[in-house]
DNA sequence: TATGAATGAGATTTCATTCAT
DNA sequence: GATGAATGAAATCTCATTCAT
C-alpha cells in the first residue's frame, strides 16, 4: 500500500467518524440546533478539520443524511429479500418482515432521517430526493417486487405492486405514531406486534384470493 | 360597550394578528430558523409587544402551534359530519370525504403542524400531546364514529372503528408525500384524485361485505 | 379643607407612597437593576403615574436618596441630643450614643444610602452632594457640638470638634464593614457592641484629660 | 521556547489585556451599565473573544476584581514593608506610610475595588470575599505585624495590633471622602497631607508611651 | 494537514419612556 | 389625573466561518 493510498484510508476514515457523530447530533438536535462545536467535540476532531472535509453545515447535513439513507436502505432491502415465498411459510413471513421494517423505523437511523425529511425539506428540498433515490425508492421497488411474487404465486391478488408496497408500509405503521406518542415514549415490544399485525391484517384482507 | 371591553377586544384581535403572522412563518422555518423580528414585522407590532403578549418564543410556538390544531379540527370535523350515510349516498360520499380530508391536509396551516410535530416534538413532546388532544383525537373520534355508522348500517364491515379510522387516513394519505415531493412540488388535482382513490378502493377492499 | 387641599394631600399621600416603594428596591437592586416596573408594582401605581410625579428614573433616585437622607437626618439628630453632659453621666452616655450611631447605621435606610453614595456619586456627583447637605452635614455639626460641650466640661480634650467628630464616627465603625462583612452576615449584638466599644476607648484616650 | 508556549503566553497576554481594559470600565460606570462592547472595544477584541477567555460579565467582573485586589494588595504591601522601626525613623516614616496608604487608597485600582463591594456585594457576595481574601485580610496582617514592631521597640503602646491597625486606617482616611467629595474633586496635596496628618495625630496620642 | 484563536452577524430579551383613552 | 398598551434602543450571548501557525 502506498503512501497515498494510506492517506486516503485515513480520509475516508475520518469522514466515518464525523458522519457518524453528525448523525445522532443533527438527529437529536435538528439541523439549526446542532452546532458544528458539538460535532467537532463528539467526532474528537477540530472544527476546521470539518470544514476542510466537508465544507460547511449545510454539506456535512446533506453527506450526513444521504450516508443515513445508505444505511437504512441496505438495512431494508436484506430484511425484504429475506421474505419467504412458499406456499406454507409467505404468511408467517410477510407478518415477519412487517415488524422487522417497523424495526428498522425505529432505528435511530430511521427516525433521523423521518425527522430531517419533515423538519427541513421545505428549507432545501434536495433533503428529501436524496433520501428518495438513495433509500425511499430502492425499498418501495424491492417491496413491490415481493409482493408481485407473492401475487404471482397466487398468494394474493397484487394488481399494482408499486401501490401495494406503498399501502404495507403505510398500514404497518398506521398506528406506531400515536402509540409511541412521536418517539417520545418506549412502549412495550407486545403492543408494537399487536398494531402491526392489524395493519397486515387488513393488507391481507384487502388483497386476499377469491378462495380464501 | 365599555372601555374595559373595548380593550379587551383589542387585545383579542392583536392576538389573531400576531397569531395569524406567526404560524406562516414557524412553517416555513421551523422553530430555529423563525425570528421574532420577522414574526412582528409580518405581525405589524414591535417586538416587545410580542413578548408582552405571549412571554417568549417558545411559548408563542406552543399557542401557535396549539391555535393551528383547534383550526385544523374545527375546519375536519365539518367534513367529517358531512358525509352522507344513505345507502345510495355513502360511497360517493365516502370518496368525497377522502378527498376533501387530502385537501385538509394540504392546507397550510396542516402542513405547518405535520411539520412541527415532527421536527419538534423530539425538543418538546408538548407540541405533539397538543395537536393530539385538540386535534389527532378529536378527529379519529369522528371519523371512528361515521365508519361505524357505516357498520351499522350494512355497508361495511368495521369490527374496530378507532382501526378502521387511522388505517383509512393512512391509506388515502400513502401516495401523497411521494406525489406531491413532501410538498415541494405542485400537482393536479388529477392525480390527488387517483392517488386518493387507490386509499379509498383498498380500504373498501378490506372492509367489503361478503355480498359485495 | 377645600376641594384643592385634599388634592394637594392625595398627591403628597401618592408620592409618600412611590418614595417608601422605590428606596428599598433602589437599596436592593442598585440603580440600574431597579425598575420602574417592579417599583410600580410595589407601590400600587402605574409606571405612568410615576414618570407624572417624579418626571423619570433619574429624579425619582434622587429625590429617593435626599428623602432617605433627610429621614436618617432626622433619626440621628435626635440620638446626638440626647447625649449626656452630666459629670457622672458623659461617658456611660458617650458609649451608649457610639451603639445608636451604629444602629443607625445599620438600618436599611443608612445601608441603602451608604451603598448608593459609593455605586452612584461616580456617574452622579450630587447623590453624595444631596446626602451630605441633608444627612452628613449636620449629622458632623450636631456631634461636633456635643464633643465641644464635652470638651467645655472639662470631661475631654477637644481642641478641633468637627475633626473629633470625624473621627469618633470613623473610630466606632472601624470594624463594623468586617465584622458584618458589608452586611451579608448577621451579627450578634453582643460583637457588635464590642467592636464599638473599642472605637470609643481609642478615641477616649486620644482625647483624654492629663489628669486621666 | 515551543508552539504551544507562545501561544499559553499569548493567551495569557490577552487575558491581560482584556482585564485592564475592564477594570476601569466596571470602576467608572458600575457593572450592570458597563457593557461587553465598551469592553472590547477599550481591549481591542471582540466580543466572542471575551467571552471565549470568560465565559460570560459575571465571570470577567469577577475576575477583574480579583485581579485589581491582588494589584492592590502588592502595591500597598510594598509601601507596609518600607516602614522604618528604627528610633529615630519610625514617626517619620509612619507619618510617611500614612500618606503613601491614602496615595493607595486613591488609586483608580482602589477606587474601582472600594466602589465595587460597596456597589455589588448586596448582589453577590462573593466580591467582599474575595477582595477581603486578596488584599483587605493581608494588608491588615502585614500593618499590624509592623504596629507590633513598633510596639515591641517600645515606641508605642498596641495590646491589640490587628485592631490598631484598623483603627489606623479608619483614622487616616476619616476626613477623606467628605475632602474629595467621594472622589468627584481633585484636591491639592496639601490638604490631603493635613487631613492624613490629623489621623496619625490622633492614632499616636491613643497610643502614645506614658513618658511621651 | 490539522488546529487554536478570533470574529461578524444576528438571536432573544429587557426596560425606560410615551401615547391615547 | 391615571392607566393599559406599545415601542426604540440596547444588552448579553451564540455560532458558522476563517486565518495563521
Amino acid at each position: 500500500m502506498t503512501v497515498t493510498d494510506a492517506r486516503r484510508v485515513a480520509r475516508r476514515d475520518k469522514r466515518r467518524v464525523i458522519l457518524d457523530a453528525a448523525a445522532p447530533i443533527f438527529g437529536d438536535e435538528g439541523y439549526e440546533r446542532a452546532s458544528i462545536d458539538a460535532i467537532a467535540t463528539a467526532a474528537g476532531v477540530s472544527k476546521p478539520t470539518i470544514y476542510s472535509y466537508f465544507g460547511g453545515k449545510e454539506q456535512l447535513f446533506r453527506e450526513s443524511v444521504a450516508d443515513s439513507a445508505v444505511q437504512q436502505n441496505a438495512q431494508v432491502l436484506e430484511v425484504i429479500q429475506r421474505l419467504d415465498l412458499s406456499a406454507q411459510g409467505w404468511l408467517a413471513s410477510l407478518r415477519d418482515l412487517a415488524m422487522k421494517l417497523t424495526e428498522c423505523q425505529r432505528t435511530p437511523c430511521a427516525v433521523f432521517l423521518a425527522r430531517m425529511i419533515a423538519a427541513e425539506t421545505a428549507r432545501d428540498p434536495e433533503v428529501y430526493r436524496v433520501v428518495r433515490v438513495k433509500a425511499a425508492t430502492p425499498i418501495l421497488e424491492a417491496l413491490a417486487g415481493r409482493l408481485a411474487m407473492l401475487g404471482n404465486a397466487g398468494h394474493l391478488i397484487v394488481p399494482d405492486p408499486a401501490l401495494a408496497a406503498r399501502q404495507f408500509l403505510a398500514l404497518i405503521s398506521a398506528e406506531i405514531a400515536e402509540l409511541t406518542e412521536h418517539g417520545t415514549r418506549p412502549v412495550s415490544d407486545e403492543r408494537v406486534r399487536a398494531a402491526v399485525s392489524a395493519g397486515v391484517d387488513t393488507f391481507l384482507r384487502a388483497h386476499a384470493q377469491a378462495s380464501r
